[in-house]
DNA sequence: AAAATATATGAGCAAATATTCATATATCCG
DNA sequence: CGGATATATGAATATTTGCTCATATATTTT
């Protein structure tokens, strides 16, 4: 019942800055967005993915010029282009037989250029 | 050995725009720097770590402070902080048996909010 | 209609990974 | 020194995930 034993939780140590942890809990986005993040930064983190993103910066493509120029199989590139697709990176056009691939995004090339300045920079 | 067999790759399909393909590829940068690219972004992309640099965005804090605050083990936090310390994402100060965790970089929040950014206009 | 081709997709497998548990290390205090 | 506390870490486990293989769907061509 006292204020001491409240404060030992899940963490299995004690809190050291009660003051701070309060402060941050209440700056910090909504879980729910945290998570969103986390999963939108989850796809960029497989490198046949940002190989795929890297190349369409420069022309759309169909699944087969993206199957042969990271030389992979047809499925293999299909599954991952539904990834992307999945998360409004990248967007299609049917034209027959062919779906053409394209970056679906502006922001994308944000977060892949922040991406490569904080590796410049180490 | 005519020329139409040379295309036949392990792609499982025929390249349809081969002009494309020379053209991205010559651009694409080396696939070395995607691949740690690609590294880094998977740093991002767990909720716990992202959780980590958000609250530090606030304020620095111990191990304890940051199990507290997500409500997780100390064990935990520890094996994920090491994984961003390996990514240069945080630093680290020591103050007798306490480790107080802060960012190490300009660029992390430039890569969060970039993220934040697409997830918000989408 | 049948064959060929481009793409999509479900199931299965192997590899990667996040957390737990037990324990090690380091520091502080009596 | 010996006990308590903060953090780190190795091993084990459970989950996730990327690819393959087989096959389905859609479109074109003959």
């Amino acid at each position: 019942m006292t204020e001491k034993q409240n404060i030992i939780e899940r963490c299995d140590c004690h809190v050291i800055h009660e003051d701070v942890i309060n402060r941050v809990k209440e700056k910090m986005p909504e879980e729910v967005n945290l998570y969103d993040l986390a999963e939108l930064f989850k796809v960029f983190g497989d490198s046949t993915r940002i190989k795929i993103l890297s190349g369409l910066f420069e022309s759309e493509m169909c699944v087969c010029d993206i199957a042969f120029l990271l030389n992979m199989s047809q499925s293999a590139i299909s599954h991952q282009l539904r990834v992307l697709k999945q998360a409004r990176l990248v967007k299609y056009r049917k034209e027959g037989k062919v779906v053409y691939y394209s970056l679906d995004d502006d922001h994308v090339k944000g977060i892949i250029d922040q991406g490569l300045i904080h590796l410049n920079e180490k």
